[in-house]
Parts: C-alpha cells; structure tokens; sequence
DNA sequence: CTGAAAGCGCTTACAG
DNA sequence: CTGAAAGCGCTTACAG
C-alpha cells in the first residue's frame, strides 16, 4: 500500500526520525491529503478508519515525527511549556524540576526550563524568553513576580504558580502549608521539653518564610512560651547564615537549648557551628530544619525536619498545567506537612 | 518617522513584547521590506546606514521581538541547543548546568534540558525529543551513548560531550583529569603517612569512576605501597553505598586510617557510617572525596575533596557549542584538579 | 468525511 | 544595496 515517493535518506529509519519526512510524504504514501493526515495525528477531526489504517502505516513505515517547529507556527501550539525556577542547582527546587519533567513529558509535552537567578527583572526576561518561543503555559516554581503581574500573565497563557495562594481565571496556584509545617516541627520540640527554641528565618522575600516564622510564634502563643526576640535571628535561606546564627546566639551567650531553621540549608548550616564550639548534638542542643533535603538524610546527625514534598509538587504543578491546556479545572490537593523525625532533635536536658 | 499602522494592541510595549509585533510591521513602519529587516536583525548583508537607522528605530518603537519559532522554520536555526543530563537534581550536574545556561542565553541561544535518568534508551529518546525540536546543537553531559553513536550524531548537527575524550569533526569533547585528581589525593594522604587508605569505587559503568580507581592505584604503585584488595569496596557514587563500605570495613575488622571515597557524595556516606560506630574523623579515620560539592563544605566535618568544576565545566561546554556553531574551531582548556584541604583529613595516628 | 488553499512569521535565493 | 517571491512544515477555516 506504501509507496515509497523517494529513495531513502542517507540515515533514514528509527535512528534518525526527525529529519526530511514531512507530512507531504506521509500524506503522498498514504494517498491522502496532509489536512487528512494532520487530522489523524491531531485528532481534530472524524476520519474513516481505513485512511486512519494507511496513515498510521505510512507514519510507522517511514517514521514520520511531526516538526513541533511547524506545528507551532502554524496552529500556535508549541506542545512546550515554561519552567521558571530561581535556579537549575538548588537542592529543592531540583526535585520539582525532576518531577514537572517527567509529568509533563507523560502528557507529550517539552519542558523549558530557564532560572530567574532570585531576582524579579531576570525572572520578567526569563518570561518573555519562553514567550518568545511560544511555549503553550507556564509554571513558575516560587516566583518573585507580583500576584498581579501573574494575573496579566495568565490572561495570555495559562499559568501555575507554586509558594502562594492566587485565584484567578486560567491561573492555578499550588501552596504548600508552611504555617502548618512550622507549627507541628515547633509542637514537637516543645513536646520534647524545649522552652528556649532559637528561630533562624529564612529570606523575608519569600513568603514561605514569613509563614514558617508564624507557624513557630504560633505553636509558642498558643503553649503559652513567650517568644524572646533574641531567639530570633535573621537568615537568609543560606548556610553561612545557619552558622553564623547559631556562633551570635553564642557568642551573646543567649540562653537555649533547641533551634528551628526555616530551612535546612540553614539547619546544615547551624549543625556545622554548633561543631565548631564543640556543642554536641542532641544531647546540649537540638536542631530541626524544614524542607527534607535529601542530604539531611546524611548530615551529622540526620537531621529532623518537615517533609516538603519536592518531587510531588512539581508532579502537581505540571498536571494542573495539562488541565488547564486542556481546558480542564485543575484539581489541586497538596500534600500535609509532615514530621521526619532523625537523630538531630532530642528531650530537652536542661533544668 | 514612524508611521503606526495598527492601533496599539490591548496590552503592547515592553511588557509584551512577545506577541503580535511581527517583521511586517516593522519593515511597514521602517518603510523598507521585511528582507531588510531581516538582513539588519541577522547582519546577514551589507544594508545602507538610514535604512538601518530607521529599522533599529521600527524595532525600538513596536517592542519587536523576532519569533524563533518562525525562524527555526524559515531558516533551519532555532537558536536552541539541546543539553542532555543524567538527573536534573544532582548536586554535581546542577552547577553544570547553571554554568550551561548562562552562558548559552549570553551567547543567545535558548538551552532545552532533558534527563536521560542514567539509562541509554533514554538517552536516545531525549535526544529524539531534542532533535524533532530542532535544536541546532547538543551537549551531552557525561551522555551513556557509545562513542559511535555520538560520533554519528555529530554528522547531523554540533556535538560537545563532557567526561570522555573524543575525536571526531563536528564534535568536542571536555574530560576532566580524574586520573590525576584521584593520584593527587592518594598522594596527599599518602603524605599524611597513612598507609592502610581504603578506596569507595564509583559506578564502573562511568568511565571516570575507573579512571578515579587507577589513579588510586597509580598512587599507591608509585609509592610502593602495595594495593591491598580488601579495601577496595564496591560503590555505586550514591551516599548509602558510602555507609555501607565503612560498616562493611569496621564489621569485617579490616585495618584502614583513611579512606578515599571516588565521590562526595559516598564520603558523605562514610562520615555518616564512621559517626554511628564512634569512629572520630579525622582522629581515627580521615575521609577524602572527589568533586568537591557545595555540601561537602558543610558536612561534619567539612570535607577534604578534589574540586571538579562542575560550573566551569558547564560554561566550557556551552562556549564550545557556540564555537561549534559558528564554524570556529573551539579551544578546550579543562582546569587542572586541585586538591581543597577542609578538616576530614589529617595525620595518621597510628603507628 | 475530505481536499485545496491560505496562512503562521520568518529567511533566502533570485533578480535587479 | 534592496524587493518580490517562494518556501520552511504544519494547521485550519472554507467548501464540498
């Protein structure tokens, strides 16, 4: 049935399906029109099945990939989606990426990842970078954009947006309950006996962080701990500020006996001064981080901290983003936060 | 000068470059013809001074952005380079891929990132997915595929691989010296005077985890200490596999006063291992890796290592596409290993 | 159900 | 130096 319109290709077949055969060829061997081809691949149109029989033939004989290229000048969908994320190398955010990648490939479309360097201009360029290339929607893993700056944004394509809350139409919008996190972690350490719980916060840029602090002068309030604010030090989502909180709470000789880092970047961070001013750990002080880095699997101690769910959400932003594509009102149930218990929290030893 | 053809579309200029301005209208606005516009945006002809004027006026004025996906039709250049990964959240490929990026959007070209999750099918079909993109160029980080394969690749479209050696037109390739490396921290703990070191191999299906394992042994040869087998323990470059070869060690009560891990990651693996039996490091047992990742400058204690510029390497890459690209021969000068001393090594106590 | 035609926004020979 | 025209490989009204 498949005639064969020219002689094959210099490095035709399955190693090289994305060169030279074009839809006209596939069209011309299955003696159809390319609109009736394209229907087929589309799905866009009822087609009798023996045209569907040939084309499929003539698409497996020749190995025929359509050219997302063409595809997306011509009917201005690209089959790609957007990532913007702070950057490519940061232990969080490079689950997510992981997950979005996979979910999103699944659905038979091309991730473009592009990071936005923590800083809201790079991340405006990196937005219109991937417009300019078309891509379909976009997912902004923790974006420094304004809320309304996303609104506009999903007004042209659809948008999901993850670290905040946001209702908007074609707009999708994944939080993770930081609140609840920092709370629970807190609860626990004053389970254990602890009073003095030093905080270390993270980027006050970030939401995230802001809630996190909350959660722990929350779960204090509400267990009638005063908070002192000299247990409050100011980080920035970084190690060195880790060490450095924990060698001030130190060095001014502040009283306590736990501390909770808004992240485990940070925890790492204070795990490491606490060993230089040979504090051991749990036994004089306890640390608990927030987020669950892979790493703090293999810290010294383990480190206890609050599961964020990394690969999960990126699951979750890029299957809210095929919804969306497809017109669908995506549901969205992020998972709770939940306690890792490991070896770097302990019961509270001092009087 | 300029003659606005349209009304201004509803949301227009800098904040929305990206959609409806086409070629047309600034070569209406800039009354000259589209292929002007063309020749100026691409240098691609001589074109007289006003007319250039007037076009770069056009362009500023309308907020043009030329559309790559038009281009990659018309012309056979996306302006993308595809860049294949193992993992997109490894610690180590992560800085690669940062260094990738940035310099590839400098050079302005979009990166397209794509996993090949360790596995050579997958490899492929992230390099199919690449190729129906039209990228115009792929780098292949530490890429599975057989040299034939790469090398049949490069007849298609520019190469750059990183971690092997490879000759062929149309293709570069970017090896780190892991013999080397791996020598020169044997050696350094050789000097320390400890004689019993105890290797963690890599995965043996990367080619620089063997290379890492002869310059071990070459180490050890040129110092005539002989190699003894039972403290070579198989590792797979993951942290467990690290623990495991220290329990292994400890259990079946093989002496050893180093070890040296083939990566940081099953050093941190080991650290972990020697802190649940109460072995003190360095004081008992000095622990060296290779890579030098960022945490290893927060792990307890902090790691001695053998820096691999991972951020380097990536730029070096991405510089070697461009080269590649434009016709130019690249120059490749891989940084030389350098040891970083931080305090999991020390002098050998024992006698 | 199916084709012929126009068009997506560019680039690039082809002619001046 | 510069235009008009054709074409890149698809999709999508428009007509049957």
């Amino acid at each position: 049935m498949i005639r064969r319109v020219k002689p094959a290709p210099a490095s035709p077949g399955a190693g090289d399906p994305a060169r030279l055969v074009t839809i006209d060829m596939v069209a011309r061997a299955a003696e159809v029109s390319p609109s009736t081809v394209s229907r087929i691949l589309n799905g866009t149109a009822v087609v009798s099945a023996d045209k569907i029989k040939a084309v499929e033939q003539a698409i497996r004989e020749l190995g025929y990939v359509p050219n997302p290229v063409a595809r997306g000048l011509a009917g201005g969908r690209t089959l790609s989606v957007g990532v913007v994320t702070q950057t490519l190398d940061s232990p969080f955010y490079g689950s997510a990426l992981r997950g979005i990648e996979a979910e999103l490939l699944a659905a038979g479309y091309t991730p473009l990842f592009i990071s936005g360097q923590w800083n809201e201009r790079e991340e405006q360029h990196s937005i219109s970078v991937l417009r300019a290339r078309r891509v379909d929607g976009i997912i902004a893993l923790d974006a420094r954009l304004s809320d309304e700056a996303l609104i506009a944004l999903a007004r042209d394509l659809p948008v999901v947006v993850t670290g905040r809350s946001l209702e908007a139409p074609n707009l999708a919008s994944l939080c993770f309950d930081n609140f609840g996190g920092a709370r629970q972690a807190t609860d626990y350490l004053l389970d254990l006996g602890h009073r003095r719980i030093a905080f270390i916060t993270g980027d006050p840029e970030h939401q995230d962080a802001l809630e996190r602090q909350r959660g722990y002068l929350g779960a204090l309030a509400e267990r009638g701990v005063a908070a002192d604010p000299r247990l409050i030090i100011p980080g920035d989502y970084r190690e060195p500020s880790g060490t450095q909180a924990v060698l001030r709470l130190l060095k001014q000789r502040v009283d306590f006996t736990a501390v909770f880092a808004a992240n485990d970047q940070m925890a790492l961070g204070a795990l490491l001064g606490l060993y230089q001013k040979h504090v051991s750990v749990p036994q004089q002080v306890s640390v608990m981080g927030f987020d669950d880095l892979q790493v703090g699997q293999y810290s010294i101690p383990p480190l206890s901290s609050v599961h964020q769910p990394g690969l999960e959400t990126g699951r979750l932003a890029a299957r809210a983003m095929s919804a969306l594509l497809e017109g669908r009102r995506p549901k969205l149930r992020m998972p709770t936060p939940r306690l890792v218990v490991r070896e770097s929290t302990g019961r509270c030893a001092a009087p």
